[in-house]
DNA sequence: TCGCTCATTAATTTGGAAATTTTATATGAC
DNA sequence: GTCATATAAAATTTCCAAATTAATGAGCGA
């Protein structure tokens, strides 16, 4: 007998509230959805193959929406895919880590100074609002539902800081790789034992939002800068670890 | 009788010469590659429809590897697709246009400089070379295999241009957002007679070319942004047009 | 004439079986 | 023992038909 996937996958959409993103129409659409989370959350680790066969019972769909969801995040690089060999969680380099977070700061200084520059009233107030939740959520240490909505709230925030930014293609790509970096930080939540992580993330988010109320975009960039280049030496300490483990 | 899709469509890869680029090993792959194409291209209008039984008698495939390109096509933007109403190619605005330009010259500002810094003898080589073929081509006026073919050159210079910046993630975006513009420029070509295209693309090849010899990077990311600048206003000066018609 | 309901039609979406390709295993020659 | 080849097993990929959902239009009453 085959050995199914060891993974508990995520639930079908039951939608939990604090997510109001639009409803997945179709069954393709949805299992994108589920197995997105999944990998991000890291609950499929990264490099492991996806065989079509365990998926299929896993998450009790047939193989034509899994193959859609899978060539969905090809696209995304969040599986990779060669030829007539499947589908496989991509894996995770150093080379990657640093690559993403730089990137993501040249798009997000530019977006972040369009959004201190342009952005109304309610745009701060939506601000303030994800800055609240997230600072009054404790920080989880290790995996768990805590860790996921922590997580959801910490996007929210970084996401709100560049809504006013006037350029979806801006918003789109930063989300794109605010993704793939979760990736790495779940790494770093799984691989690394807690009371290592000693950083003051809340005071460094307060920053970034101090900065933007104020509509100072070079300190605001500034501190933005320092949160993910403090992000990455942790994620590239952590899989230093892992990688010696 | 059911009126056929009023497209030739490209052929399956009897690979040209000029394109020396992996082949696909799957026929979705293939599939993906000739949709893309079409549509980049303006085979495919932006906004008509992609009805699955019309795609697959003229692509001759079955449904499977169809909608897994329809998919992939979809998460890259160069199609759109809502609920249970299928799929049609992306519809183009003028607001779409100048945030890809812009976000372009966002990353591309970046990847420049950087690749300025960093690029080495067999860069430059590469570079000449492009520019080379390039200014070679005689600039097409029309659609056709020609300006199919000068296309493809001219994304070979820019991307050359960019090619040693050491970062994969923006040389995919760049890639990326270079074939959305590319698919504005066809509604130029497509829709404005040639007599009006009194730009001298060649010299603003050239200049950038010659900055980023120089190494001279501020002087290279002026010249492209001129260039860029200068395309976006002929887009949308012929977007104009055909939407008044 | 307009608006509504309900059948009819057309389209997308999905599940699974057949075909193809890769991977693993066994057999034999050197 | 090692390598190459042939065979078997396992996995992916594809085709196609059934199921589901949306669009269309006729009939009917106000």
């Amino acid at each position: 007998m085959k050995r199914s996937l060891a993974i508990q996958p995520s639930a079908p959409p039951g939608n939990s509230p604090e997510t109001a993103e639009a409803a997945p129409k179709t069954l393709a659409e949805a299992t994108y959805w589920r197995l997105r989370s999944d990998i991000v959350w890291g609950k499929l680790p990264p490099g492991s193959p996806l065989r079509s066969d365990e998926l299929r019972a896993a998450y009790d769909v047939g193989i034509s929406p899994l193959r859609e969801a899978l060539s969905r995040l090809a696209v995304e690089q969040l599986v990779t895919t060669v030829g007539q060999r499947g589908f496989r969680v991509a894996p995770i380099t150093a080379a990657d880590v640093l690559d993403v977070m730089e990137t993501r700061l040249v798009i997000e200084r530019e977006a972040l100074t369009r959004s201190i520059k342009a952005g109304d009233l309610s745009w701060e107030t939506n601000l303030v609002a994800s800055f609240h939740s997230l600072s009054r959520l404790p920080i989880p240490h290790g995996p768990g539902n805590a860790a996921e909505s922590w997580a959801r709230h910490h996007r929210n925030f970084h996401m709100a800081l560049l809504a006013a930014c006037g350029s979806d293609w801006q918003l789109r790509l930063a989300g794109l790789l605010f993704d793939q970096a979760e990736r790495y930080s779940m790494v770093r939540a799984l691989k690394v034992s807690a009371p290592k992580l000693t950083r003051d993330t809340i005071s460094e988010h307060k920053q970034i939002l101090d900065a933007a109320l104020a509509r100072n975009s070079k300190a605001a960039v500034a501190a933005l800068e320092k949160h993910y280049r403090a992000t990455t030496k942790q994620v590239l300490a952590a899989l230093q670890l892992s990688s010696a483990s």
